[in-house]
DNA sequence: AGTATCATGTAAGAGGTTACATGATTTT
DNA sequence: AAAATCATGTAACCTCTTACATGATACT
């Protein structure tokens, strides 16, 4: 039913914001508008066409609520059909063209994986986007000796915003794979505590 | 003319190369494929079409190289219109908008405007562009406190994702206008020395 | 002789932006 | 009573993407 199986940014966003809780339209628009995801648009122009792709190729699927009458709000949910593919995309990994084109992709998946992955997964995709993120920066250290010398300053200083970015970028991956892995243990333990409790110490 | 006044992102950028030096698709092109400024599709169909809108516009004026006879080289150079209309854009303040959508506009400004502005303006848009980042990142900032308790925990690392990013950007920021201030300097003294040389010590 | 590169373009399709439309409910 | 907000949508326009087309020149 997938006729293009290829969906847009805006339209695994919207998958994994249902993913995480069954909202409508306007939800969705409220997030967009009110928190730090913000850089996708808020305009229904872009939501609610998207929405209804998404429940045309089966990957939601729209509940009525007729508590008012005039106009229903349409709340959707996953599909499991749109289970497996937000699932697919939340592991792919991270590319050399995902830090090119450097739209904040692998955060969102990162920050959307938090409700359907599992903590090591989780740190193991982290892993896998530094070691990326490394030999890209490599290859456009590369490019510090390649800057024409007639070329302004300013074309070197941007240049040295880039690879400052992607520095910065390493050193978080690392926070966060240090502060994950001690997340994922602290969560260990307290199950490993309650099948204590419960079973009693044997 | 001017039939929608605001050009695309794509747009300036090409009004920008063509203002460092006169070019043709092709190079562009080059240039797109082969720099960091990767980010911008090297695709003929964005990049012809674009070209072609910004001479309807009066912005770009061609010279056809006939050395070829098949299809002549169409090398562009800026109009006075065009002229103006990029020194518009490179002098735009950075607003709260453009750090929210977060491509890479305030940079390539930054970088394109060694071509044609002095280093003072620049010096002086970079202090701009730092105060807003410093006053947008104390908002976001407040995001802390307000992050869903039963949002999981990918969720507040990716918001100190953001948090991190801006502060390393305003670390660049205090460096660029730190070196851009040397570099100022400098490009005075040689200047000064060239009238002592030229006129003789008086 | 065959392939890669130079150099320009077009066509179809899709998604996003802006602006408009609708009508009920809540706030001032 | 008026204004803002809730909540959903549509229509026109425009740009970008992908894919194809063309034909000469340079390289191996």
């Amino acid at each position: 039913m997938t006729r293009n199986s290829e969906l847009t940014t805006l339209e695994y966003a919207l998958l994994g914001l249902v993913g995480a809780a069954p909202m409508s339209g306007y939800d969705v628009h409220k997030v967009f508008a009110t928190t730090p995801l913000a850089h996708f648009s808020s305009s229904p122009g872009a939501i609610y066409p998207a929405l209804r792709r998404l429940e045309q190729r089966g990957l939601l699927t729209a509940a009525l609520d007729r508590t008012r009458e005039t106009r229903p709000r349409r709340v959707y949910s996953l599909s499991p059909a749109g289970d497996g593919a937000l699932d697919q995309w939340l592991r792919r990994p991270v590319t050399r063209e995902d830090l090119i084109r450097s739209d904040g992709t692998p955060v969102l998946r990162f920050a959307l994986a938090g409700w359907r992955l599992s903590t090591e997964e989780i740190v193991a995709s982290l892993r896998e986007w530094r070691s990326t993120l490394a030999v890209y920066l490599e290859e456009v250290r590369g490019h510090r000796t390649r800057v024409n010398p007639q070329a302004p300053f300013t074309a070197a200083l941007a240049l040295e915003y880039g690879l400052h970015g992607m520095e910065c970028e390493l050193n978080w991956l690392d926070d966060a794979i240090a502060q994950m892995t001690r997340h994922g243990r602290r969560a260990a333990a307290r199950t490993a505590q309650m099948n204590r409790t419960t079973h009693g110490r044997s």
